[in-house]
DNA sequence: TCTGGGGTCCTAGGACCC
DNA sequence: TCTGGGGTCCTAGGACCC
């Protein structure tokens, strides 16, 4: 039975967040910015009209902003994760099945809804933008990729007023053939860019491909979006998330970095924040990698790259192991006489807290019995009272380094001091 | 002139996603 | 002066083993 997939897309996400609370910004331009106020990652409508392009630098692009009157914030990534949550949780309530799969997007499996798949999506996105504030497109297709493909055409088409069932399409292929090749879901710029010069131009013209051919040039990856494009399923609805393989948390300073004990700090910090994540999940890492970069802009200076893997003895989620494995790895790769620009902790050898290999050569956890309900201590206060309520003392206190958040908007949603104050009368 | 063969595991790099 | 952060999957090739 041919199944119904929905994309639930929030529009402009980071930039509509900003604007739920300050409704003022309505119709006027708004534009957010990544850590460290580096590049331009999100653009409401009016700013992409006004030309300022997506990823651009923000030292380049200031003027253009201050001369169309763009509202530019800071990344609130507290207020984004907490309005994505909200969204999830309107979907969760009126849909049977929903896969969340980024902080803006999820899929809906809509099969046999009652009233049919695209009055319930109408249904859906009023009801998500009254009860969040955040405008939502909505995509139906029979597969996920065909589901991105109606997304899209629902959000550049006005007259689909932000839904588009393809399955109910009169001229499916008419839809296909819009959409460009580089904006098939699964489809970069390194494949875009070859396929372009076979004549390749758009959805239409890649689904007729031969699927050997296409096996062989693109990999079994590429493969499965030809035949999702085709109408076959390859890509399986997943309800819960799954357990990530890999823990990244890296940053770029707020001001070069120089020297080797303010390494260190960021290291601990990114570490424990790595840490906190791991826990999250319910997992122990058997392994830290850890990598320095200078900036690679800065032409004409000295350019220093490195990374190191520090394997564990036992796996574990213990914040002082990893930053003590973390911190030797970056001992050992920092080079004095360079200017750094980031660094990063990737845990990895993930598995589940339960059911671990213990090693022969190190105590096992059940020996030092206070490990857990400490970090479990630690995870408790922070969740409750913010990030880094408690700390680790080798994360620094100064933290000279950290990045730079100039025009950040108040966390109005997870910050009791912070909350929106309503006048009356 | 000759230089086995096959399996597994790991890693690095490439491509993609948001 | 100032250019984000966090993931996944696939493949090729080398190491290693018998």
């Amino acid at each position: 039975m041919p199944r119904d997939y929905a994309l639930i897309d929030c529009n402009n996400f980071y930039a509509s967040c900003e604007r739920a609370f300050r409704p003022e910004l309505e119709g006027r331009p708004v534009a957010v910015l990544s850590n460290n106020d580096g590049c331009v990652i999100a653009r409401s409508d009016e700013a992409k009209a006004a030309g300022v392009p997506m990823g651009a630098p923000y030292f380049k692009c200031r003027n253009l902003l201050e001369r169309n009157g763009v509202a530019v914030f800071s990344s609130n990534y507290a207020l984004y994760g907490d309005m994505s949550a909200r969204v999830m949780r309107v979907l969760s309530r009126f849909c049977p099945s929903v896969e969340i799969y980024s902080i803006d997007e999820a899929f809906c499996d809509l099969t046999g809804v009652p009233g049919g798949a695209e009055a319930f999506g109408r249904r859906l996105r009023a009801t998500v933008r009254a009860w969040t504030g955040i405008p939502v497109s909505v995509g139906i297709g029979p597969t996920k990729t065909l589901a991105k493909l109606a997304n899209r055409f629902a959000k550049k088409q006005p007259r689909c007023r932000g839904v588009f069932d393809l399955g109910a399409s009169p001229d499916p292929d008419r839809v296909l053939k819009w959409t460009a090749i580089g904006d098939v879901w699964g489809i970069g710029p390194r494949h875009a860019e070859r396929l372009r010069k076979l004549g390749v131009d758009d959805a239409l013209a890649f689904r007729g491909l031969k699927r050997d051919w296409v096996q062989k040039k693109m990999t079994v990856a590429g493969l499965h979006t030809l035949l999702e494009l085709r109408g076959l399923p390859c890509f399986d609805f997943a309800a819960g998330p799954a357990d990530k393989k890999t823990i990244v948390s890296s940053r770029s300073f707020g001001h070069p970095v120089t020297r080797l004990d303010h390494m260190l700090e960021a290291t601990a910090q990114y570490a424990a924040r790595a840490a906190e994540k791991l826990r999250g999940q319910r997992s122990v890492a058997a392994s830290v990698l850890v990598s320095l970069q200078t900036n690679a802009f800065r032409l004409g200076r000295p350019q220093y790259s490195n990374a190191l893997s520090v394997p564990l003895a036992v796996a574990t989620a213990h914040t002082p192991a990893l930053i003590r494995a973390a911190q030797s790895g970056m001992k050992r790769i920092f080079r004095e006489g360079y200017d750094y620009k980031k660094c990063a902790v990737m845990l990895s050898g993930l598995e589940p807290e339960r059911g671990r290999r213990l090693s022969l050569l190190a105590l096992p956890p059940a020996h030092r019995p206070n490990d857990r309900p400490l970090m479990h201590a630690v995870d408790a206060c922070n969740a409750r009272w913010g990030r880094d309520t408690v700390a680790f003392a080798a994360s620094g206190v100064r933290q000279g380094w950290r990045m730079k958040r100039e025009m950040m908007s108040p966390r109005y949603t997870t910050a009791w001091d912070e909350i929106l104050r309503v006048k009356a009368g």
